[in-house]
DNA sequence: GTTACTTTCTTGACATTCGCAAGAAAGTGC
DNA sequence: GCACTTTCTTGCGAATGTCAAGAAAGTAAC
């Protein structure tokens, strides 16, 4: 029911929350273009601009060349808005079992700086001084031309309340009901907003990446766990219940499939993430103290063994993203992971397998694979701080 | 990019068509419920109701006795809004392979008459002179309280159109780029909006259903095809390239499972659907005579074999069912099916399979049951008829 | 019965926002 | 310098919605 409801975000209208937004996201434009594409008249836009002008959010360049068509030359030349990415500055933070990962970004979530720090032990109380610890740090970087450090965004992985800023409960980090915004909050000084950290990649990609303009999308990211975020209808699918794009938990192979930390048996996750590729070449080369970077090498030095291990793997994604395509029938669907390494591996078979099992028109999607590396994490929770802070009604 | 696009219909505001909406799926209520359910203010309900009342598509009624509190006796008595159901009429078509179902319903989607139709062939020359017969067979019921036939709706399987009213392609009819809804309407008379059999059958039960007042369910449909209707941020998910839903074709036994007829193994359709029930219990008794109305005989008199197929499609049902609970996190799933008998022998498998495999909160969704007889499809034609006429922008 | 009280509904004044249309601005081409 | 084209701006009116005051319609108490 939020018809009728103008996310503004700091903006005084909605118009200009909408025109910053288009900016944000499809790059410099003029004031035509933007009429066109927000679907408002000139007039409005002109109007929405001018207060972004004086608040200097954005700039007028000058024009793009835009090489193609002459007829570009004829009538008065366009002036092109883009937005002043160093008018504010923000941090992501993305906490994981052993490790946060933090980003320094400017408005357009453009990483200027970044941070790691091991986690001495995974409770609050331990990770709280760290994440300050990081903050700080970042804070330091702040040059003069740089704006001020406008707000931070937190992700974890598991069951998070955006609004309450609550962790309901993060199987991986072993907490329930931690109040972890305003944790982080009263330990930084900095107003911070919190979500999971698949959705907040999933945001990232949305607003800056490869889901830009596209009003559906499936992101996929393949590593520790198997996290899916689904954007329909423009808006990330938030699921009634807080749950939502469990790709990792939908039943491949339920019958004679591993046992899953769920407790099911061939969950997707139990067959394709990290942890199951590394606990099968255990199983095929006997070798308990195999570790994931050695997998790879076997594999690329063409063990049959572990390669049909990956095989396996990529045969099972290809079957899950088929299953999302065919439900959701998504323009795009974007394949990333924390561990990239594995993707030459994977790739051929999942993508013979989806083509396989996806139905009719649902082909048409994208399949586009996207290495997104642990800073992208955090760069995530930077976007979600954005999203928030500037366009969301508050 | 529909935002500031105000979708009227036939009303003069984009208020009054709000409150309509709202008034019509979930019952008469007073100014100030509505204000409240809407998000405007007493006095923008006020308007917005005044040219509904002027043109009669709502009426006051005294008040509704509301048994539980007496705190509703102090004030001023509300007046409820109802709508006047009576004050147009719609027809529904559903065409399947060797029939035509046909409904005249009210504003409110209640059928107030039927008229079925053998096909003697499946091309659209044969087609729509029966639809026109029904047609005009409905026509001759509208009583003269009953306000004139606004809008008639036909629903097929397949991939439809429904803006240009074209059939892409339907593979039970046989049909390609026909353009069905320009047909029906030269051919009857009558204004034609035309869409896919399921996604009208899931906004009937968004509008008046099982679905209303959820801003997210899933509608699965078993029968001949297995179907599936999504709704997400209060609108059926349409799919990028006009598929979606295909719960049909997700692979659920890809190694060993039954060929479908889109060429993959163990897709869902091919364990689950009456055809692959017909097929595998032809199998198990050798009895290549056997129908569908004998399997479920055999399955009551306690038939090992036979319950033991309907046990597996009921088994791959709550895999698929758990998939897309785990995917898209919706607050109901409605299960329904043109075959309605089978229920009993379907549904324990299906409940505990879908327990066992949806994963964490997911599982609060509701799992409902609900056979939808062949004139219910009807009624899901003449519903996207209703919200077409009423409620879209056109 | 009259009065106090509560809630619903209505109405007038005002604010916001947008589109339309006219025109100002800023280029190219001749 | 002039014709032309496209972009941007501005004045005005229409639509829509909120706020606040008050009218309306009942119950409850005296």
């Amino acid at each position: 029911m939020d018809i009728g409801v103008a996310p503004r975000g700091v903006f005084q209208s909605r118009a200009a929350a909408q025109v910053f937004t288009a900016l944000l996201s499809r790059g410099p434009m003029s004031r035509v273009d933007l009429a066109r594409h927000i679907g408002l008249s000139q007039a409005a836009i002109t109007r929405a601009v001018r207060p972004l002008l004086d608040d200097r959010y954005v700039a007028e360049v000058p024009a793009q060349p835009d090489r193609d068509a002459r007829d570009n030359l004829i009538g008065r030349p366009a002036l092109a808005l883009r937005v002043r990415a160093e008018r504010a500055a923000f941090i992501g933070v993305k906490i994981t079992e052993d490790e946060v990962f933090a980003v320094l970004t400017d408005l357009r979530a453009e990483i200027s700086a970044t941070r790691h720090a091991p986690l001495p032990a995974r409770d609050a109380g331990a990770v709280l001084p760290v994440v300050a610890t990081v903050t700080e740090e970042l804070r330091g970087h702040l040059g003069r031309n740089q704006g001020r450090l406008r707000a931070l965004g937190v992700s974890v992985s598991g069951d998070t309340d955006p609004v309450t800023g609550f962790v309901r409960s993060s199987s991986f980090l072993g907490w329930h009901d931690v109040p972890l915004a305003y944790l982080v909050q009263t330990a930084t000084g900095v107003p911070t907003t919190l979500d999971n950290d698949v959705r907040a990649l999933t945001v990232a990609e949305q607003m800056f990446g490869a889901g830009a303009g596209a009003s559906s999308f499936v992101l996929v990211t393949v590593g520790a766990g198997i996290g899916c975020g689904i954007v329909v209808h423009d808006r990330v699918i938030a699921g009634a219940h807080g749950v939502a794009g469990e790709l990792g938990h939908i039943p491949i192979m339920p019958e004679d499939g591993p046992q899953c930390g769920c407790g099911n048996r061939g969950c997707l996750e139990a067959i394709a993430s990290d942890h199951a590729i590394l606990r099968d070449v255990r199983r095929v080369t006997g070798d308990e103290g195999m570790t994931l970077g050695r997998c790879l090498a076997l594999a690329h030095q063409g063990n049959t063994e572990v390669r049909a291990v990956y095989a396996r793997a990529g045969h099972a994604i290809g079957l899950g993203i088929a299953a999302v395509a065919n439900l959701v029938g998504p323009s795009r669907i974007i394949l990333s992971g924390e561990g990239l390494a594995a993707y030459d591996l994977l790739e051929g078979q999942i993508r013979q397998v989806f083509a396989e099992h996806v139905f009719g028109a649902a082909a048409d999607c994208e399949l586009i694979v996207r290495p997104l590396p642990f800073d992208e994490w955090a760069r995530g929770a930077a976007a979600i701080a954005i999203q928030r802070t500037m366009t969301s009604a508050a």
